[in-house]
RNA sequence: GCCCGGGUGGUGAAAUUGGUAUACACGAGGGACUUAAAAUCCCUUGGAUUCAUACUCCGUGCGGGUUCGAGUCCCGCCCCGGGCACCA
């Protein structure tokens, strides 16, 4: 039993004490910077699952620190926004305050951890020293005219009383409370984050060391399609209202047209006779939650407006109808239907039983796969399962139709199809379309696109389901946006030698429901002169939403006491990007998107070097609760790391929670797990006892050279339960060996230093070295050590292993066979039948043949 | 509905990317030490068959296929997790 009470604290001191982790601005070093996600601090405190992501930087960290790296791990306090303020609201006091109890209380439990953050870095979002910089940004912005103030309707938040993003929402419901969100128009500053779409795109393929998964959630959450803005006149009115369609090809078959009940056109165009209908069908859709109306498994509903719009193609009047399955909030809000080729359409016509009209029919099998392609991926390079499902083909669709050949099937399909029955989403070659029949879907679209450019008519047009960031929050905690309000010059920036606004002290904290935040209460400081006439103006009193100090923070540790700039150019360029940053999936679409964004902008103009902030990004899987479930105060079931640093260690709860699976993998707390890497540890303590200075035994020598070369390549793809599953094996064989070599020993405690720092340093220490270990090198396996020089050659009998036979690693065919041949064990399986072949696995195998 | 991951012992999981399936650990069972217990150490631990830890057969969600050889590749299906979702 080692005492790790003693010890941790011990080296946790000596190590601040000669500031090991102090890092410097030593351009010769090749640098490298490692991050963290960095933590909201909130009242509940960390549970074992938070710091797993830390442990593994950590790990990484120290590693990267014995190869001689310079390493920036810095650490910092996410702490504007929702959760803190709630907190503070409900524990009556101050969310500056209850931020700094919860920051003190976070920081003592990571430092229990023994983390190799350099805390003179430390950031805190809520600085005005910091948040300066997030105004100073957002100033930026509004010169670009990146930042502006919009009425459009927005989600509100009734429960939580601000309005929220797109990526605010989880589902239609309020991300953070749960309660159903509201559409309503409001005053709010917006980010015109849709100017990036693009880039952000296309910047994706530019970072091959960013999961897959999470880049796919990007592009799917960015949404980039192609397609045609198109223009319909009204009949009898003189405006017309544009719609966009990915498929313009189809344009000829538009049979209806349908807006969303919120367009502003609708009063407008509706007659007399329909104004009754038209008015309570959108008095009941404005009573729906976004839940309810965006519930796919309900029947479409509309209703005729009494107006006609004229298909500029071929100057048919078709009815005007509004429904809520065509939303305000994508595209133009309004769309022609056509419900030969859109399911939606298809059903909506069906349902009031409107003229549906083919104008593509599939020309062959292979076009009928495409229909289960999406539409929207054209942009892109097709995925892997756009490939599968091409394969598809023949069976697929005789299976889908109930026919006996794929052509017979094939054929009553398209018959389906140009009778109007079957809508048919996929490409195929125009009919009934003027100039564009007989042309193939892909050509279709240009043509038409070039027609309606020509005549002025309509354009090529792209969409995206990404949004403008909406910016503004009715809440307290957060930065006040620099923004003045004048009469007569409209909004006008703070100047930038006044930042920071500060956040007022204010006695009302509590959010109002008015659109306004509480500050709008404090007439001294809302009252102000307008920064560009001097007149009387009022200070914007909406805040900023707690992603924005995120925005830009892993700029700020670089140089944080920078008060001229938000960060110096030259240690910017050293430093930048990130080389590997380590946090949460569930940021993918949220802080992600909004810190590549921002980072571009900035690269735009000149403030930083680099286009993209993170060079490699990695997911942390969740850890579960004992009995399975997500760690909650509602379950009962949190664990605190506090309990286990103090009963089994620091280092025990670092190995366990590297050790319990893949890293990106949820897994459940086992404390029995936590005790067998306590005693893995102990192990590696008692083996000191048996070091001599002998020669290594060859076959350790072997094993701890492999042992050296896994580890730090495990470590370097994070595959850290193998690094240390590997360790234990080396652990294992050394328990069996009578005397332990002291290099030996050596070399594996530098390996397992930046998994179980303390006791390795103490085991260093004992060992009589005065420095610490991680000053040392990361030890080097010797290429020629690794080499097996004999081997468990396996025999197989057609496929199935019969023997294995120790023979020489280099072994040729020729004596492998002549050895397999001397095996009675071989010799069984070959008694008569003949030999058809042999394969030969060179240092592998060797399979016999046989008939 | 669409997209991305997965499915291997009682459990968490390994498997050099097509070459000995179940490493490492947990749990369980047995033993040693002990008056006893804890701790520690040793042995066993996928299933069937068996006196046997001999031999053999079966075995990586299910059904096919390719291959000398498939957990790994191909086709079809089922289930689980995550993301998006009336996106025109």
């Amino acid at each position: 039993m080692y005492d790790h009470k003693k010890i941790e604290r011990k080296w946790q001191k000596e190590w601040e004490k000669s500031g090991l982790y102090k890092t410097k601005d030593d351009k010769k070093k090749k640098k490298y910077y490692i991050l963290d996600m960095f933590p909201y601090p909130s009242g509940a405190g960390l549970h074992v699952g938070h710091p797993k992501g830390y442990i593994a930087t950590d790990v990484f960290a120290r590693m990267k620190m014995m190869q001689k790296y310079n390493v920036l791990h810095p650490m910092g306090w996410d702490a504007f926004g929702l959760p803190a303020e709630n907190y503070a609201i409900e524990n009556k006091v101050h969310p500056r305050q209850a931020v700094e109890e919860n920051i003190k209380k976070f920081k003592n439990q990571l430092l229990k951890l023994g983390f190799t953050y350099d805390w003179a870095r430390e950031i805190n979002t809520t600085d005005p020293g910091y948040y300066k910089w997030t105004q100073w940004i957002f100033l930026q912005m509004f010169k670009k005219g990146l930042a502006y103030e919009s009425n459009e309707p927005v989600n509100w938040c009734p429960s939580c009383k601000t309005v929220l993003s797109n990526e605010d929402l989880e589902g239609g419901k309020c991300e953070r409370c749960g309660s159903d969100i509201e559409r309503k128009p409001m005053r709010q500053w917006v980010l015109k984050i849709t100017d990036y779409a693009d880039r952000m795109l296309n910047d994706l393929e530019k970072l091959p060391d960013w999961e897959e998964s999470i880049k796919e959630m990007q592009r799917n959450w960015i949404g980039r399609s192609e397609g045609a803005i198109v223009q319909f006149s009204i009949f009898n009115f003189q405006f017309s209202i544009d719609v966009f369609t990915t498929r313009p090809d189809t344009l000829f078959g538009a049979t209806y047209f349908v807006m969303s009940p919120e367009h502003p056109l609708v009063k407008k165009l509706t007659t007399p006779e329909q104004k009754k209908d038209v008015e309570e069908y959108i008095k009941k859709t404005a009573k729906k939650s976004e839940l309810e109306r965006t519930d796919l498994a309900k029947e479409k509903t509309g209703v005729f407006t009494g107006a006609y719009a004229i298909n500029p193609v071929n100057q048919e009047k078709i009815p005007v109808w509004i429904a809520d399955y065509v939303l305000m909030g994508y595209g133009t809000g309004a769309i022609m239907a056509v419900p030969g080729h859109d399911k939606r359409d298809f059903d909506f016509a069906r349902e009031y039983e409107i003229c549906i009209r083919c104008v593509t029919s599939p020309r062959s099998i292979n076009d009928l796969v495409v229909k289960y392609r999406s539409v929207d991926d054209s942009a892109l390079k097709p995925s892997s399962s756009t490939e599968k499902t091409k394969k598809l083909t023949g069976e697929a669709i005789a299976y889908w139709v109930d026919s006996k050949t794929p052509e017979d099937s094939f054929k009553r399909f398209r018959e389906r199809v140009e009778d109007g029955i079957e809508c048919y989403t996929g490409e195929g070659v125009n009919i009934n379309s003027g100039f564009l029949d007989g042309l193939e879907t892909e050509k279709a679209k240009e043509e038409m696109i070039e027609w309606l450019e020509k005549n002025k008519v309509g354009k090529k047009a792209v969409n995206y389901k990404l949004k403008d960031w909406v910016f503004s929050r009715q809440r307290y905690w957060g930065e006040p946006i620099p923004i003045i309000h004048c009469k007569k010059c409209g909004a006008v920036a703070v100047s930038e030698k006044d930042l920071p606004v500060k956040l007022p002290e204010v006695k009302q904290y509590e959010p109002t429901g008015t659109g306004e935040s509480p500050l709008a209460n404090i007439k001294e400081w809302v009252n102000t002169k307008c920064p560009k006439c001097g007149g009387p103006g009022k200070r914007e009193t909406n805040t900023m939403p707690q992603w924005a100090g995120s925005s830009w923070y892993w700029l700020r540790y670089i140089d944080p006491k920078n008060e001229k700039a938000l960060v110096d150019k030259k240690k910017e360029k050293y430093w930048s990007p990130v080389d590997f940053y380590v946090g949460g999936a569930e940021h993918a679409t949220r802080h992600l998107i909004y810190a590549r964004f921002w980072h571009k902008f900035l690269f735009d103009i000149g403030a930083v070097n680099y286009p993209e902030p993170f060079t490699r990004l990695q997911h942390v899987g969740l850890i579960l609760a004992e009995d399975g479930r997500k760690m909650s105060k509602r379950w009962g079931n949190v664990i605190n790391p506090d309990e286990i640093v103090e009963k089994y260690g620091a280092d025990s709860m670092r190995v366990y929670e590297m050790f319990m699976g893949p890293f990106s993998g949820a897994c459940a707390w086992s404390t029995n797990g936590l005790i067998g890497a306590r005693k893995f540890l102990e192990k590696v303590a008692k083996l000191k006892t048996r070091i001599e200075k002998v020669k290594m035994a060859d076959g350790l020598s072997n094993l701890l050279h492999k042992t050296i070369k896994k580890v730090g390549e495990d470590i370097e793809e994070f595959k850290l339960n193998t690094a240390i599953s590997t360790m234990m094996i080396l652990a294992n064989k050394m328990e069996e060996t009578e005397r332990i070599d002291l290099n030996a020993y050596e070399s594996f405690l530098k390996i397992l230093s930046p998994f179980a720092p303390h006791l390795a340093e103490e085991l260093w220490h004992e060992l009589g070295h005065k420095e610490s270990i991680f000053k040392e090198k990361w030890p080097e396996y010797d290429k020629k050590l690794i080499k097996d020089e004999t081997i468990n050659l396996v025999v197989q009998v057609n496929g199935k292993l019969r023997d294995t036979i120790s023979v020489a690693v280099d072994i040729s065919e020729k004596e492998a066979k002549e050895e397999v041949m001397k095996s009675e064990k071989v010799k069984k399986w070959l008694e008569g039948k003949e030999v058809v072949k042999i394969i030969f696995v060179k240092g592998r195998l060797i399979n016999i043949v046989v008939k």
